[in-house]
DNA sequence: CACGAAACTTGATGTGGGTCAATGAGACCC
DNA sequence: GGGTCTCATTGACCCACATCAAGTTTCGTG
């Protein structure tokens, strides 16, 4: 189920990019740091890459790192013992992960694209975060909307119809990667994350969106591009 | 569906009780700070309590209050346009709602059985935040652990089946309640309730519950005490 | 560019839990 | 102690989505 590939062993440091230069400047924690506080910031950071597939930890793991993606797309996960998965989240540039206040990770990290990350010790970034409140402030948002999100999953997954849910997440991810109206949406995950994300099976994933198709709610590109020509039409379906 | 009752305005205020005489004095978040800060945080705060059934606050309203829970239980939930209902939460004494760094709500607050709570203006306490460091690291810590027990839940809704649910909620009460293994637990909310947080109906709820007591692995006495022999069978039962 | 593997789609069939409906059991009130 | 209201239980039936099983498309690789 896509744990392929050896976990941190295969993480390749260096390659780091400059924080000027960095995709996520403007998103990530970092952007509510000044340059003294960025150049300790960015001093206790190291940096790496993942290929896609590749896993960055394992739920249950001792919580020693934690993480701020600067590019590429992260999926988190828990499993039952029988296989099931469940997909918590997919994180993009700008998000922080692995923040733990126990001593473990309460899910599983693996990348759905290639990508890279800065790399904090658990300890050193406690430490940081006690020097620089605003660090604080912003990660304590961070959590406010993540579990705002959260809440809406539960929404969609305890009540929602399976069309609901599909145009639920469409509209989420367009949302997210602030395409235009015209503009397609880029899915780049497998309908597999797709259904382990909304909690149905690949087949009702394909099926759902096969209808949607038939009925002119989407266009579709390939597997991976969904042109959306009428966002209010969708929403409607999403019931939101 | 349980919105009976007119919202703030039945709020009683006053019959408030003395911080030291709290019930949640330990649990709450003002467990961290110290007697001076205690004492400008209890200044800023006023009373209040509420009926079962009474509603504190609706999802969508300005988020002008913010709340700690002192004694009782609140549920909160989301709502679809057509009355479909996802409870996302259940909180005790020590609880925090209504954190908010958005405008509005995002879920609705309704008492479950009577309850006492702390009430503070929003912008009243956003400036005790700042200045008290600990509260703000107390209230991360809050949030990230609500932020897993949400994932916990995700995958509940998403993968589990109508007993694992059953079986994982009875084993999270059991916990919270801190009964020893041969105490009863006592549910508190209706069964629609407990329908509308594991995301089945009342109908699956009871037949699941009947089933397993007829498997000897609950004993009910009346509708909300349940006495569980042998939590590790109900673990198994779980799948956890 | 042909081959093979993986990912996706589509169809046929099965089933867990939803829906609809009736009955039972407390709780409250007079 | 009987009446009523609400909530919970139980039964009969149904359906949205899961499961099982072919195809088909996509894509990486020699």
């Amino acid at each position: 189920m896509g744990q392929s590939g050896p976990a941190m062993t295969t993480v390749c440091c260096g390659a780091g990019v400059p924080c000027d230069a960095c995709d996520a400047r403007d998103l990530a924690v970092c952007s509510v740091l000044d340059e003294e506080e960025l150049k300790r910031f960015s001093a206790a950071a190291t940096t790496a890459r993942l290929e896609a597939g590749q896993t960055l930890f394992h739920e249950g793991e001792p919580a020693e790192e934690m993480f701020s993606l600067t590019e590429g797309m992260i999926k988190l996960y828990k499993l039952l013992q029988d296989g099931r998965r469940q997909i918590t989240g997919f994180l993009m540039a700008g998000d922080f992960l692995g923040l733990a206040f126990g001593r473990t990770y309460v899910y599983s990290a693996e990348a759905v694209t290639p990508v890279r990350l800065c790399r904090f010790r658990r300890t050193a970034f406690l430490r940081l975060l006690e020097e620089m409140p605003h660090l604080e402030r912003n990660l304590l948002g961070r959590a406010s909307s993540e579990l705002a999100a959260a809440q809406e999953q539960m929404l969609l997954l305890g009540r929602k119809t399976a069309r609901e849910r599909l145009a639920t997440f469409l509209l989420t991810i367009a949302d997210r990667q602030r395409r235009g109206n015209a503009e397609p949406v880029d899915l780049l995950m497998s309908r597999s994350d797709i259904a382990d994300y909304l909690g149905l099976t690949i087949e009702t994933v394909s099926r759902t969106l096969s209808t949607m198709r038939r009925l002119g709610a989407i266009a579709l590109d390939g597997t991976s591009r969904v042109y959306i020509p009428n966002r209010e039409a969708l929403r409607t379906i999403a019931g939101v």
